[in-house]
DNA sequence: TTGCTAGGATTACAGATGTAATCTAAAACG
DNA sequence: CGTTTTAGATTACATCTGTAATCCTAGCAA
């Protein structure tokens, strides 16, 4: 019960923490050196950034000679649906027709596009729970 | 080119939002009224949201006698298409896909509903465009 | 050994947000 | 006409966010 939960996580923050989610844990120059190319962000910044993500605790670390280790303390699933929650619930009152009718609208998703869209549709149906 | 722009509404304002885009245009003492069963504000506070979204240009306002009227200066559509924009933005790199997987497989949509949905991805598909 | 370097800790600082209270003036009630 | 109510304006204040800079200390380089 310790990966489930899924604090608040904030623009910046989410381009950090996807770093960790998709190495797996890595040091603060890691972090930096693979958000070098994506952001002009400082050093400083990042390190702040992780900081408050250690605060929140989405991350936990293990001291490794003078400096740390991070890793993922939560699941990046897990956020991904706490977020989506809470966006269709202030946005949509929590309902994803509504969204999806605004959204597609407005896109323009080729034939294959929406073939794809309707295939997840199907394949996330009600046939692969369990509770 | 007006009514075009879509400013950053926060989670509060989107709740004051809704009640104007729903009644097209009220006192603030209305949209107190209107918001007294779904939430425990303050007068005070639905009034601050209220100067806020004035400042943002969400909201205009017309004098009568002591107090406004207000109305919404932002199309509903396009306010949530932006948001929709950047919480896809930030969470799923934009894309639409990934979203639907991860929430649908977390929901538990009935057949019908999963049929409703995909109803919908073909009526906004490729059809309805004409930029 | 000693200075330089670079993590981490602490501090900074403005703007956004949530959530109001107080102040002011005018309108409504008696 | 005076009092109460109340809409709007101003002020409050803590927390979160974005975006760092500075301080401190422990290794690494010379």
């Amino acid at each position: 019960m310790s990966k489930n939960h899924a604090p608040n996580i904030s623009d910046s923050e989410w381009t950090v923490m996807r770093v960790f989610w998709s190495r797996g844990e890595c040091t603060s120059s890691e972090v930096i050196a693979a958000l070098a190319s994506e952001t002009d962000w400082k050093p400083k910044t990042i390190q702040t950034l992780i900081r408050r993500l250690v605060q929140k605790e989405a991350l936990t670390y293990q001291k490794i000679g003078r400096e740390y280790l991070y890793r993922p303390a939560v699941d990046e699933r897990t956020c991904e649906e706490a977020a989506s929650r809470r966006f269709l619930d202030r946005v949509f009152d929590g309902k994803l027709a509504p969204f999806l009718a605004t959204f597609v609208e407005s896109s323009n998703y080729s034939e294959e596009e929406i073939a794809q869209l309707k295939q997840i549709l199907e394949e996330g149906g009600p046939d692969g729970n369990s509770a």
